[in-house]
DNA sequence: AAATACATTAAAATCATTCTAAACTGTTGA
DNA sequence: TCAACAGTTTAGAATGATTTTAATGTATTT
């Protein structure tokens, strides 16, 4: 289990004092063995529910941007009304499954590297992000 | 230019009927040289500044959205508050330009294939996109 | 412990998108 | 041609994610 001082280590890191309600936060987003994608709502929904805790929706967003910011959590590009959020901040891809809008990770074997030859010039590249939409193969397509 | 009765033609096939609205649609759609990246708010400010025709919001939406489904446009993932589409309907990728918010279509030389070794057991791939996020040099990375 | 700066909260505001229901128009078939 | 129908347009309301506000509360510093 990741230690209460590791999320304080974590929250001054990006500039947020420690406070109950980022702790369980923490708790959610950073104590568990595999990587997790969520939405604001799932997040939410989980703090309310398993921790019987309720925080308020902009602490949610606050503390989730700012994890963001600081590199603790990576913004999924997906277009969906909701924002998707990993805590895996490794470079790595994603599969989408339209079916039940879940979101996986691709891990090295899936995919072979994306190599880019040419960039914009007078630009550096912040992010490359591979998203394979998948669906059932008796689905009609999008 | 592009004739309009290729519009009336590709409205008919998307289901559609061919109206005043939709046709000024296409025009600012399909009638151009190159690859047109926009958001609905973009669509509708160039219909009423450049046509002076106004279009309820409601209408563009529709109609756009069911060019999407006949695949006569693209939308972009990109997790931003708004959603992107592409007139360029064929397989390629995007640069996505974090100053200005700007898509610019990957061509083959900028980009080599993309080679997916593993898929989701029982799923089909709908789509592979891959968005380059790019920033000026001396901006700090987001 | 007081003073300060930062946090939390509920509620309101915002903004993209979707829905609604009434008025309108293209299409079809007599 | 014209009535009747089916599909369209529209303004405005509704929805839902996210952000802001401003009042109250709490960690931190001295």
């Amino acid at each position: 289990m990741t230690k209460n001082v590791d999320f304080i280590d974590k929250l001054r890191k990006s500039g947020l004092r420690p406070t109950r309600q980022r702790l369980k936060i923490c708790e959610v987003l950073f104590d568990r063995e595999n990587t997790f994608h969520f939405t604001i709502n799932d997040l939410t929904k989980i703090i309310s529910e398993k921790l019987s805790e309720k925080i308020s929706l902009a602490t949610v967003y606050n503390t989730v941007h700012a994890f963001k910011n600081k590199g603790y959590l990576k913004e999924i590009s997906i277009n969906s009304d909701k924002s998707y959020f990993d805590t895996n901040t490794t470079v790595h891809h994603h599969f989408f499954d339209e079916d039940t809008n879940e979101l996986i990770d691709c891990d090295e074997s899936d995919l072979e590297q994306v190599k880019i030859k040419k960039n914009i010039t007078g630009k550096k590249i912040n992010s490359v992000e591979v998203l394979i939409k998948v669906a059932s193969d008796y689905q009609t397509q999008k």
